[in-house]
DNA sequence: ATAAATTTGTTGTAAAAACAACATTTTTTA
DNA sequence: TAAAAAATGTTGTTTTTACAACAAATTTAT
């Protein structure tokens, strides 16, 4: 019974299934072995339901296939703060789950309706067995994400640490400038996202990319930018 | 003959291997293995000597035997900043390899007289045909290093996201409050350390804590640190 | 197409941080 | 153990930022 409705369940979302990164090499069949070797469960949330609850019982680690969420965290002294946006494809509970945590260190929040798959940490994370097919490839793919993941903290690090508005606004845009290989380019943010993406005040950062526009270091329109390099470099 | 050399550096330097988090549980038998399998050489450095040079083509991850290393990195405007430390155990270059980095983004400097061991990234990060019994493990082992990496870099985004020096401080504090599951515990930073690790004036900090203690929210001596959560708490 | 909502740029003010300079304490090392 | 080096705490000054308030522009929804 419950087996028939697993098949009917993954042949229903295959097409979510091969759209993330984690699955996308697998076929069908393998992904229904897997579904199996994973112990999965699909399950629907309604927007602003909570998917996971800080501090309980770690024993999945989730895969969002519909859907947005974000990760929010309540420190000791009662704070929240939002962690991390996740977006369809997106893991949750991943590093968790290979650093030994036994219980959610966040919650994690629809804030739309989502499809979630949730899969048993201890059967993803150790090769199995019978060596299901691609599980191998699974893991690394999940090793993929949570790398990619790291370069990208280790980015937004290396602007945060810089003490002045301008300077993580140059850290920011130049090391973009970097990766598309061109002084102009577009950024993945509007003026607001970018202000919060910095951590600083978007006023005070609005106001700061005025300035570097009047000195001519930089010019701008939307998320479109210019960096002026010769102006820059020394 | 190179053959010969290889198993005497493996004799030479096992208890180094042993001492590290990925080769933990590998006996020197299957470390012999997989130093053939990850085509693995062993170098010395010394003091100042550059390991990495950033922009140069990647063929091997890292991993630091003996001595102390850092991580350097120039952007496009000619900025140098240090990006971590490296200690005995450490690697370099799993992110960059699982995200398909064809050249290496940073520098790495020898701070003193340094062992490496370097291997090479496509037979490391894949499972090998012949599958040397431990590959897996070490795979796994390079997981929860990556993983646990990444739940440190998630810590530091989370303190230096919060705008003035005093929530910076209090963020960290009472993450380590978290940790330790005591108000009243020791830091792994002295006071100069952590103002860099929070990227804030260091006087201002030292000024801003003696606030802190001032208020009565606090109590520090050295390293030794009490948070007064009911000061706190609301 | 129009109204409503959101984003953006600008300004002034108050608060906070960086910076510099220095005395004092602590740690290191010769 | 003495001398040197490094870390720490404190203060005043300058610079920068956050914050608040608002008008203008843009985007979204109806």
């Amino acid at each position: 019974m419950l087996f028939l409705q697993q098949i009917y369940e993954i042949m229903e979302y295959f097409n979510e299934l091969k759209a993330t990164k984690i699955f996308s090499s697998a076929s069908e069949f393998e992904c229904q072995a897997m579904m199996f070797c994973f112990k999965t469960r699909f399950k629907t949330f309604d927007k602003n339901e909570k998917i996971i609850t800080q501090g309980e019982r770690m024993e999945d680690i989730i895969l969002l296939l519909k859907g947005c969420a974000y990760v929010e965290n309540t420190d000791i002294l009662g704070n929240i703060s939002i962690v991390m946006q996740l977006k369809k494809g997106d893991v949750y509970g991943v590093e968790g789950a290979y650093a030994g945590d036994d219980y959610y260190k966040d919650s994690v929040i629809a804030t739309e309706k989502c499809l979630v798959l949730f899969m048993n940490k201890h059967r993803l994370i150790n090769p199995c067995e019978n060596r299901c097919k691609r599980h191998d490839l699974v893991i690394k793919n999940l090793m993929r994400l949570v790398a990619e993941s790291n370069i990208k903290l280790l980015d937004k690090l290396t602007h945060l640490s810089k003490k002045s508005t301008r300077e993580k606004l140059l850290s920011y845009l130049s090391s973009i400038s970097e990766k598309t290989k061109s002084n102009y380019f577009e950024i993945p943010f509007n003026i607001t996202e970018l202000a919060n993406y910095l951590s600083v005040d978007r006023s005070a950062m609005s106001n700061e990319l005025s300035k570097m526009k009047k000195e001519g270091l930089i010019d701008y329109d939307k998320r479109q930018f210019h960096l002026f390099n010769n102006k820059l470099k020394f």
